[in-house]
DNA sequence: CATGTTGTTCAAAAAAACTTGAACACAGGG
DNA sequence: CCCTGTGTTCAAGTTTTTTTGAACAACATG
C-alpha cells in the first residue's frame, strides 16, 4: 500500500486503489508536468489515466488523486483542449469518462499548437512593435544598433518557425519506423 | 522617456537610460523567460545586455533594471550557467563585465544541455524504478498492463533522446543557410 | 416541478516561486 | 592589518500560481 491507497476496507476493489507503479507513474507525468510548465495536478491527472486501461470519471479521479473537484474539473478541460486527454460515455452512465491520449504526435503536436504557435504569433506583432520604436529614433547610432537587434530578433522568430513543423515531423517519421502507432 | 528612465539629472547620458525600444525588447525576453520556466528576472538581464553593444556590470544591470543585488547577481550567473551571457574584465576595472551571447545555436544548445539533458536521464533512472516495480507485481494481468505502460514510456524517452540531437542540428543548418554567424 | 446527479465557476486559502537586502567572503590597495 | 569595492548567499518578504470547496447551472428522472 501507498499514500494513495484509500483506507476504507469495503471499498478494497483493486481499481479503487493505485499500484506502486502507478504513484510512480503518476509522480513522473509530475514533474514532466512541472517542466512543460503546466499545473501538477495536470500531470497526475494524465499520469493516472495513462496507467489505466479502462476510462474514469472524474470522481473516481478525485478519490483515486485525493484532489479536489475544481482541479479535476479545470484539469482534465486543459487536457482535453492540449488533445491529451479524449471523453466516452459509457451506455447506462450519465458521467462522462475520460482517457488519456498515449501517441506521442498526437501530444507534441497539442501542446505545439497551444503553446508555441501562439508564441510565434504574438512574437510577430512584438517584431513589428520593435521595429516602428526604433524607426522613430533620432540618433543615427541608436537607430542603428537597434536595427541590428531587430533583424537578429527577426532571424531567430524565422528560424523558430522553419523548426517547429520539423519536430513534429521528426515524431511522425520515429513512428512509423517504430512500426506502431501507440507511442 | 519611460518607466525605466532614472530621474536623477546628472546621469542623464543615453547610457543610463533604457531607450523605449530596449524596453520592449526587454520585455519580450522576459515573457520569453517566463514560458521557458525561467524567472522573468533571467529575461530581462539577457534582454538588456542583449540591447547592448558594450558588455555592462552588474550594478549598471542593477541600477537600469531595477533590481536587488541578489536578482542581479544570482540572474547573471544562471545565464552565465547557460552560455546565453559571457563575461570580459574592461582594463583598469575591477568589475566583471557582462555581455549576451546572440547565437541562437549557442543559446538553444544550452538550454537543452542545462535543462532537456538532464530530465532524459533522470528519466532513465524513473524507468528503472517503475520496470522494477511492475515485475514485483503478483497478479498477472496487473503486471502485463503495467509492462506496456513501462513499454510506451521506454519509446517515447527513445524518440525524444534522438529528437534532441536534430533540434540542435536544425538551428545549426539554418545558420549555415543564412550566410551568418551571429543567429 | 422537486430531486438527485454531474460538472463548472470563482473567491479565498494554500503553496510555490521569485525577489530582496543584510550579512558575509574575498581581493587589492593604502 | 584595515578599508573599500565587488560579488555571493540565504532567510525573510513579496508576488504569482495553484488548489480548494461552496455556490451555482444544467439536465435527466420520477
Amino acid at each position: 500500500m501507498n499514500a494513495y491507497s484509500v483506507a476504507d476496507p469495503t471499498t478494497s476493489k483493486p481499481l479503487d486503489t493505485l499500484d506502486d507503479w502507478e504513484v510512480a507513474v503518476i509522480d513522473l507525468f509530475l514533474n514532466a508536468a512541472n517542466s512543460f510548465g503546466l499545473p501538477k495536478s495536470y500531470g497526475q491527472i494524465y499520469g493516472l489515466l495513462f496507467c489505466r486501461d479502462q476510462p474514469l470519471a472524474m470522481d473516481e479521479v478525485m478519490e483515486l488523486l485525493q484532489i479536489s473537484k475544481g482541479s479535476a474539473s479545470q484539469g482534465l478541460r486543459a487536457l482535453r483542449q492540449l488533445g491529451a486527454v479524449s471523453s466516452v460515455f459509457a451506455p447506462g452512465d450519465r458521467r462522462e469518462r475520460y482517457m488519456a491520449e498515449s501517441r506521442l504526435r498526437k501530444l507534441v503536436g497539442g501542446f505545439l499548437r497551444e503553446q508555441a504557435d501562439p508564441h510565434l504569433e504574438k512574437g510577430t506583432a512584438r517584431l513589428k512593435q520593435i521595429e516602428s520604436l526604433v524607426n522613430n529614433l533620432q540618433d543615427e547610432d541608436s537607430r542603428k544598433r537597434g536595427a541590428r537587434r531587430h533583424e537578429v530578433l527577426s532571424g531567430w522568430h524565422r528560424q523558430m518557425s522553419r523548426l517547429l513543423p520539423w519536430v513534429k515531423m521528426i515524431v511522425v517519421k520515429s513512428d512509423r519506423l517504430l512500426q506502431k502507432n501507440s507511442d
